[in-house]
DNA sequence: GCCAACGTTGGC
DNA sequence: GCCAACGTTGGC
């Protein structure tokens, strides 16, 4: 089982967003790494769910893929933002994966505590912050949720 | 709200 | 295939 870490904003979809709907599609991703990291996912992985553009910006809790790799949709809809008229359905160029709602911490960890934990120092949050989808390895991910105050899963 | 860092596009 | 121009992300 492999680890993640996921960013949205939390304006625009929050982990109680997510805790209300159980699942969502994490639409939108139009960048090539951040997509083959989804292409990766498999089902059972878990996710580190963080929100980017707020202050601080945080890890606020955890939710797991629940469906593996398919086109979004978003792609071929000329009416959705996300829409990429060079996609098409035979040849996507835009994946996705399902994710639902894990856990929700009571204490966010916030970037600057991220960032200040030498054990984290070679998170790919802390040395590439503009990354939306990325890997996390099991140690940086119990670390996590040792900060957080969080029980193991 | 600013702007640095990064990714993509397109002219040549 | 290089690289300047442009657009976006996200920390601050």
């Amino acid at each position: 089982m492999n680890y993640w870490l996921m960013k949205s904003e939390a304006d625009v979809y929050s982990i109680d967003d997510l805790a209300r709907d159980g699942s969502t599609m994490w639409d939108g991703v139009r960048n090539y790494q951040a997509r083959n990291h989804m292409k990766n996912m498999k089902k059972g992985d878990i996710v580190l769910y963080y929100h980017s553009r707020q202050k601080p910006s945080a890890v606020t809790g955890i939710a797991r893929v629940v469906r593996e790799s398919y086109p979004d949709p978003t792609q071929f809809d000329p009416d959705n933002k996300y829409f990429d008229p060079k996609s098409s359905e035979d040849d996507p160029r835009w994946w996705l994966v399902d994710v639902e709602f894990v856990r929700k911490f009571d204490d966010p960890v916030g970037l600057p505590d991220v960032k200040a934990e030498k054990g984290l120092a070679e998170m790919v949050l802390v040395k590439n912050s503009r990354l939306s989808v990325q890997p996390v390895r099991k140690a940086e991910f119990e670390q996590v949720l040792k900060m957080a105050g969080e029980p193991p899963l």
